[in-house]
DNA sequence: ACTGGCTCCTGAGGGC
DNA sequence: TGCCCTCAGGAGCCAG
């Protein structure tokens, strides 16, 4: 499932087939996303060009001309740069043509993500307004989170995947920072001190870091048809590893659903 | 202002 | 070998 560090992988991949670039179509084939794609996409985007590829949380905006393309890749969408004349395969639901003969393709089996066409400025659309900081960028602080955890019963692993309160921290990057931090996933947020959010700050950036660069190696795959970034789950340190012992202590790594998610930690360096 | 539950969809994986 | 069933998962939305 496309995470940030995958969001910001795919970013970097399709960033250099696009800049520049002039769209001369948008071919829908399936137009049954989270949300419809609207018909304005395609009468509209068609002769302008694409400035800028950027991401905000886990949404990707493609700047053009006069408006932007804001793409989420939900927990099956992929996007890759093929030539236009490659047949589409199941799922392939959407092409934005170039005009150097290829385009850039969504493919999204469980099409939970979305593809809209903004006129107004991306920030202020709803889906991005009340966003929290990026978690790399400097604007999180150990500081903030105490401040924003003020009042807050609920559990941490939960405060952390509130897009409002950090923006993008998927559900396999919350339980793999929690770890490295040494928080367990249910103790209330509002009962860490800011020194202990000093180290959720730093085991957040690792791990996004960390995945972000080995995603990177696997970036000249993205503009070959067949190409499929591996998932990195050997870097991964207790999610999916229910039972098997922690890397740091040995005691079997536990599973449990909070807030309707699986989550994983490991009840001994986790408090 | 928070919090928890529901929802969309389909492939994967377990059980038999 | 193959079929059927269950369920995960991003995140917006809504009710309490």
């Amino acid at each position: 499932m496309p995470e940030l560090p995958e969001v910001e992988t795919t970013r970097r991949g399709i960033e250099p087939a696009l800049l520049g670039r002039t769209v001369t179509a948008v071919q829908v084939r399936q137009p049954a996303l989270r949300w419809p794609v609207t018909a304005s996409l395609a009468s509209q985007l068609p002769g302008q060009r694409l400035l800028s590829v950027a991401r905000r949380a886990k949404y990707l905006l493609l700047g053009a001309d006069e408006g932007t393309v804001l793409v989420h890749l939900g927990m099956s969408g992929s996007l890759r740069v093929v030539p236009h004349a490659v047949p589409p395969a199941a799922h392939d639901h959407l092409d934005v043509v170039l005009d150097d003969g290829h385009c850039l393709r969504l493919r999204d089996p469980r099409r939970f993500g979305c593809v809209l066409w903004l006129t107004d400025a991306p920030a202020e659309h709803p889906l991005l307004a009340s966003l929290g900081p990026e978690p790399l960028s400097a604007a999180l602080t150990a500081e903030f989170l105490h401040a924003r955890a003020r009042g807050r019963r609920a559990p941490v692993k939960t405060f952390l995947m509130d897009g409002r309160v950090v923006a993008g921290l998927g559900n396999i990057y919350t339980s793999e920072a929690l770890f490295r931090a040494g928080i367990h996933p249910l103790r209330p947020s509002s009962r860490i001190s800011t020194g202990r959010y000093r180290d959720l700050v730093r085991g957040i950036r690792h791990t996004l870091e960390g995945a972000i660069e080995s995603g990177g190696t696997s970036l000249r795959d993205f503009t070959r048809a067949d190409g499929t970034p591996g998932y990195f789950r050997q870097r991964l340190l207790v999610y999916g590893r229910a039972g098997e012992p922690c890397p740091r202590c040995g005691a079997p790594v536990r599973s449990r659903v909070i807030a309707q998610r699986s989550t994983f930690y490991c009840p001994r360096c986790q408090r």
